[in-house]
DNA sequence: TACTAAACGATAATCATTATCGTTTTCATG
DNA sequence: CATGAAAACGATAATGATTATCGTTTAGTA
């Protein structure tokens, strides 16, 4: 529902410092926007935002990526396998939230809470440094692998990732 | 000290596999151990194996380095630069220590102690997901580059990596 | 000593990402 | 409205880290 109103703060945020919001990037945000649970790979959203406007070349998707990435809108993550993954930030956080991944199944979800609230205030006292942002990820075996037994991703549709 | 007695526990650990300490292998382990608290690349380690066996090539040390992530020796790291880093664990420790990335100096700093005990039951316990490692590192400000203004990396020889 | 599998070194292939460059779009100004 | 400069773009070449291939060497065993 509040597609509309995000869309229209990062367009706000993009011309505080004079970037335009042209076609091009307003299609590959709301690719971003509609597969917000999911982690894209430059070359996923280019797959995707070709639906929204067919002559975007692959290099334009990058460049927004990296523009975004530096406004703080999303977050440039890896999880091991070759790619860098783009990860929109939640409604409002100020950091990196964090992730869960399954190394059976390659499946990654979110924690949207941040857990680290008194873990930086002794990371900040104890070795005198002032956190900007995190990346927490825990590897692991999800629910679902837990109880059915082999479960090498059975085609779920949803987003997964290779290996630990 | 314990390099030497580390150096038998690794080569334990590899015969326990029933993989060689091979003379490649074994130097490249030294390498690492001699480099404990840096995040050496691939690239690193092969120049630094050089002085060690200079007739090692490349692949090798992939190689190796690629099976002493699977046998959990090392972990395979990322911080965000082009390149994977190869990161010893810490004495006795089965999982991967956390890490400080200063975004002014780029220099990279340990956290030996494990700050997530609670976090991680609240975890489990919540999300049902059974941990078996994690990935903690935080970006900010270093202590030196607090104090020291600018300080764009002066040439201390110490490790450091591109950017946030 | 002869056989077989594991390892190696050199180097080609891959593939994600970045750089380049000519063209198009946006926008302020006259 | 026309014009010129800067910002963006699309196509594609270049780069660079990692992986695959393949012929050779080494280590362990019969
Ligand atoms: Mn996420
Ligand atoms: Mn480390
Ligand atoms: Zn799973
Ligand atoms: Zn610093």
């Amino acid at each position: 529902m509040a597609v509309k109103e995000r869309m229209d703060y990062i367009k706000k945020q993009l011309h505080s410092q004079s970037y335009k919001l042209t076609p091009q990037r307003e299609a590959t945000v709301e690719v971003l926007l509609e597969n917000e649970e999911d982690h894209l790979s430059a070359e996923d959203v280019y797959l995707l935002v070709k639906d929204k406007a067919p002559e975007i070349g692959l290099a334009t998707v990058y460049r927004t990526l990296e523009l975004l990435n530096e406004l703080e809108i999303v977050d440039k993550i890896n999880f091991g396998d070759g790619v860098s993954r783009y990860d929109l930030r939640k409604e409002g956080a100020n950091h990196s939230h964090h992730h869960l991944v399954c190394i059976q199944c390659g499946v990654v979800s979110e924690i949207e809470e941040d857990l680290l609230g008194e873990v930086e205030v002794k990371v900040e006292r104890e070795w005198q440094f002032k956190i900007k942002d995190h990346r927490l990820t825990f590897h692991g075996v999800c629910s679902k692998c837990q109880h059915e037994k082999d479960s090498t991703n059975e085609e779920t549709g949803r987003q997964t990732v290779d290996q630990l």
